[in-house]
DNA sequence: GGTTGTGAAACCTTTCACAGCG
DNA sequence: CGCTGTGAAAGGTTTCACAACC
């Protein structure tokens, strides 16, 4: 593993693990939500099932950033919003470019959760000059040719590709090249970046092909289960996948689990 | 963890561990591109550096399928494509419905992604009654009202929901009813679901929020690194900062790693 | 009473390193 | 020789369960 990074001799203190990291901002939903409702207090048990966690994770998850709550009673919803808000860098607001305005571009311009968070959409880049000048969600889409000098005056470290494939290295490679050293790459490519360079993948056609693995063993316990000694059928697996609560009806592990999109150093 | 099925006699074999599902549709894609450049081989090196993940992971991953490498040589190509496939389920097709027609919605109708593999856009639907019939990505939208009965007639088992998030616990809880088993979640919302449905979350504005971390930690070290003494600054971590991994600019390790979206049992 | 915070155990994932085979 | 396949070690994550505290 050639990684430069990443390792971090222990880091010790501030030394939140990247699945905490990842968590964090499901418990920030949720919190909202409960702030907007004017709740003053939260105990981990309804928090973890807002966020759809398990309480003793959530509980440790809130160890790592210091004893924010009062035992007996709970956690302030407000304080904790503003502890994770800040854990995770959004009482600063971040200029975020996004490159490729097709549908899915479009899409993310106007996606209202990027405003309501630290982001705030600087600007919307397309190759395409029939696009130019168009507003897309209020906001002028600019040419390619343009990039650079966005990046730059903006100061924008966070870029959003949503071009096709084929375009997505190149892209990645001018927003780099210009200042930025996060990346969300929605194009299905594995992007090549320096050292220092973070990059986070969100591919569709990923997670369905997840879901059919679990679909198909689905199929396949059925059939096997009611067949003991069946058809040469797909070999149904152990079980691991579904089942796990009892026939309760409510979510209890939906977040973050183990797998897909990861931060990497580069 | 009350366990509700999960029993199974054990079902020895072909235990593959949720890390490695998640990397299986990583693998796929690559070794599609190298079966459409023709190439016959690939070592588990090649194959790792184009998927973006490590040799050593890669070939662990592959030998809970099976060892259908050849020492001294790698992997034949269209054999691995073909058992990897057959692996996830794409041997078959599976109908798909998406429901919310939005810009999202439509990014997704038109994503060329999904036919490629072994999934089909069986219909498309939205609750506004005025998008009803117009044509998306070839497809005519068709009403809400519509839901059960298209998700029956088709025998779609995975529903995709692009619907604003007030309106996902509703659409999930119908296409669960009308039998559908699996489903991709584009809404900020966390869904409650009966046992033995999965469900997998893509959230935009939480992959950004995790970016935003990582850049809010870059910042802070470099602020350090300099400052020995500095600012009061959000506590500097450790900072293995300055030079230390080669200059190469080799993507390295982009796959999975460790957080986000994950199928939960419900 | 109730609920947090946390060591310790259990579990899962990645990495190492090399035996085994073509 | 080269490369796979895999035990074993290392590291990370989740869960347990209970002491500490309000």
């Amino acid at each position: 593993m050639a990684t430069g990074r990443t390792h971090r001799p222990a880091t010790r203190s501030r030394g939140i693990p990247e699945a905490t990291v990842a968590r964090l901002p499901l418990y920030l939903r949720a919190l909202t939500a409960l702030s907007e409702r004017s709740v003053p207090t939260v105990s981990s048990e309804e928090l973890a099932a807002a966020a759809g966690v398990n309480s003793a994770k959530l509980r440790k998850d809130f160890s790592y950033l210091g004893s924010y709550g009062t035992r007996g009673v709970g956690y302030d919803v407000e304080y904790l919003v503003y502890q994770i808000s800040r854990e995770l860098g959004l009482t600063q607001d971040w200029p975020v470019v996004i490159v490729g305005i097709g549908n899915l571009g479009a899409a993310l311009a106007n996606y209202g959760g990027f405003a309501s968070r630290g982001f705030r959409v600087a600007a919307l880049i397309d190759a395409d000059p029939s696009m130019a000048g168009k507003p897309v969600a209020g906001i002028p889409v600019q040419h390619s040719d343009e990039l650079e000098t966005i990046v730059r005056e903006n100061g924008v470290h966070i870029g959003v590709i949503a071009t096709p494939a084929g375009a997505a290295q190149e892209v990645c490679d001018r927003l780099v090249a210009a200042g930025v050293t996060s990346i969300l790459n929605f194009a299905p490519t594995v992007l090549s970046v320096p050292d220092g360079v973070d990059v986070r993948k969100v591919d569709l056609s990923i997670e369905l092909q997840i879901l059919a693995f679990h679909e198909q063993r689905k199929a396949g316990e059925e059939a096997a289960a009611r067949t003991a000694a069946g058809v040469p059928a797909p070999a149904a697996t152990d079980a691991t996948t579904a089942a796990d609560g009892a026939k309760r009806t409510s979510a209890t592990d939906q977040g973050p689990d183990g797998d897909v999109p990861a931060v990497m150093p580069a």
